[in-house]
DNA sequence: TACTGGCAGTCAATTCTACCGAGTGCCAAG
DNA sequence: CTTGGCACTCGGTAGAATTGACTGCCAGTA
């Protein structure tokens, strides 16, 4: 009895017809009541014509295997992070309700302004839209061409570098030097860096002075800034909507407090959401996530894609037992609709 | 027996030195313990030769005027807001611990880079001393000299105004303009906007030419964009720190909630900072905070002054039993702190 | 008159008991 | 392989009893 050969080699990374239907009603139930499901609502709700008494012995196999779970002897069943696993891997992308479709596109109609203000509001936006928790990241340090660069005399050892780029990003970074510069200097030094670095990206290198003279050193130290910011990831962008929304869906004191602690420390968050991108995973269950403290959450995530190139990502932060396929196709649309918001931009 | 002339004229606003005893034997019991206090507690810990009879009696009289409440009869008493507010106003500025000043000069002396990142540093250093969580309000729409303003051309219609002042900060706004206008158009603006507006501040008014060509418009539209930061303290920024520890010190998940939600309106916290600043006060007691979720918490804040001028502020935000005396220390000395920082900055 | 000790009364919190019912595992029959 | 039947388990709920921390009141005392 220590192998079950009910289909050959079947039981060991996929499932039976039967006990497929089984888990996605389990799922589909848990995730709208909150409660452990027991076999007889799986007979009712899903379209299996068997009796509770079968299900059970199906139950029973697919605990063994991993997939569910019991609370305790004597309640039903509920969905282990393996199980969510199987599940979400085995959704036929769904599509987005018509209401919500039609509310994306009238906000991204409307939306104005900076980056950053896009890209915050997009993340209240998308918060309220699903009243789970959004993650947006955006725009390291810009890819974009430098429009200008310019050195601000803020006394003799301190300038301050302020770098625009043609998307609108404004970057900027003091400089030390260890001699006196005077007003003439800086305009000079600007001048230069102007013409150096105009129309480059900061993946770009250029051709830096090497002469010794003030001048020359304040415009090597800005140069080698500006280049400093790419390999770093700084300037890295976080936007957190609605982090309230924490303490309605995840349960426990303890465990809200962690996740908000989380939240809080912003790399953590970058870190987490490239670890998920990197992988070319859209969604990270319970354990499956690194961080200890999101055991009991799910992370969606989508990346924001111009040009090939991976600009940004939204993400959805939420417990496990969460609308896999609304929020997915949610995230996703929300996405789409960034990228083609930025490509927009850059063609105008 | 309605009226009670222990003491003549006493029981308007001011009590007698053996009640005052006895509410702050209470507060300091309460806060401590969380648990509402008893007449036979209070003697023990307050230097009153009285016996638990005697403070029963006293206490009920507190309570007629509003100082003390019982959560229920054959309960101990709990301080009102109104209790907070008397212990609050007749508390002799306590002193720092030598252990946290000590942290406090630390922090300040290695704390480097630009005001933002100082601010939000503050605002993360804050919370974790105090466990509570902390908002830092910091220079709104600099009253500093502009010391370079500069346009980039986006595209034909589209300008992007940054604005440089002699502190560091940098502003940045979109222009538009329903002309077209080409490189040379924008370098001129930028020229003409330069010599027009560098040294001055936001507030000062400049003549802008009357002429209707692009250019002009381009100064005009510019200079009124800049001139309209000072009315709508737009840009007023806000950092937020340890919005976790709203789980801990918040009881009741509605509130915790309801709290978090607030802090996520960066626009309504500030307008709360502003109206504990306009009057002057430094502490806000539960319901006198007009927020209605806030009414379970207390709010302590003290205003960062450079030169005479309110540039900004810090606050913390706890439950209303909180220890008022270390925390209304603390802030100030965090005020102070960064005073000085930001005085040495600008006289460098 | 002001304070005190004593005492009866109140009420939240805790413990206990009993019970219900949802759901299981097992089994023998179809 | 499936099914209905049945005994069993165990969390959750409701009610009763108990505990204990207070209070308010009062009569006695300095």
């Amino acid at each position: 009895m220590a192998q079950k050969p009910s289909t050959p080699d079947s039981s060991q990374t996929d499932l039976d017809q039967r006990k497929a239907s089984i888990l996605e009603a389990v799922v589909a139930e848990h995730v709208d009541t909150a409660q452990p499901v027991g076999s007889s609502s799986v007979t009712q709700n899903a379209k299996l014509d068997v009796s509770p008494a079968t299900v059970r012995s199906e139950m029973v196999s697919l605990e063994r295997q991993g997939y569910l779970a019991q609370p305790h002897t004597s309640a039903g069943r509920v969905p282990t992070d393996k199980g969510y696993r199987y599940f979400v891997d085995h959704l036929k992308s769904g599509k987005l309700g018509a209401a919500k479709q039609q509310q994306l596109s009238e906000f991204f109609a409307t939306v104005r302004g900076e980056v950053e203000d896009v890209l915050e509001q997009t993340s209240m936006m998308l918060s309220k839209l699903t009243n789970y928790t959004s993650v947006v990241l955006g725009g390291s340090s810009s890819t974009a061409p430098i429009v200008s660069v310019q050195l601000v005399n803020l006394d003799a050892h301190h300038q301050l570098l302020v770098t625009v780029f043609s998307d609108g990003t404004v970057l900027k970074h003091s400089v030390l030097v260890d001699f006196e510069a005077d007003h003439t200097d800086v305009a000079e030094a600007s001048k230069q860096l102007n013409a150096l670095l105009h129309g480059t990206t900061i993946s770009d290198r250029v051709q830096v002075p090497s002469r010794q003279d003030g001048v020359a050193t304040l415009v090597r130290e800005s140069v080698a800034i500006l280049h400093a910011e790419q390999p770093t990831r700084e300037g890295e962008q976080v936007f957190i909507g609605g982090s309230s929304k924490v303490a309605e869906s995840i349960d426990g004191v303890d465990n809200v407090r962690n996740v908000l602690a989380i939240l809080e420390q912003e790399l953590v968050v970058v870190s987490m959401i490239e670890e998920v991108l990197a992988e070319d995973v859209a969604v990270k269950i319970g354990s499956e996530n690194q961080l200890e403290p999101l055991a009991s959450c799910a992370v969606i995530v989508a990346p924001v894609t111009v040009e090939g190139e991976t600009i940004g990502a939204v993400g959805l932060l939420g417990p496990t037992r969460i609308k896999y396929s609304e929020l997915m196709a949610t995230t996703r649309s929300v996405s789409e609709h960034l990228t083609k918001h930025f490509e927009g931009e850059r063609d105008r």
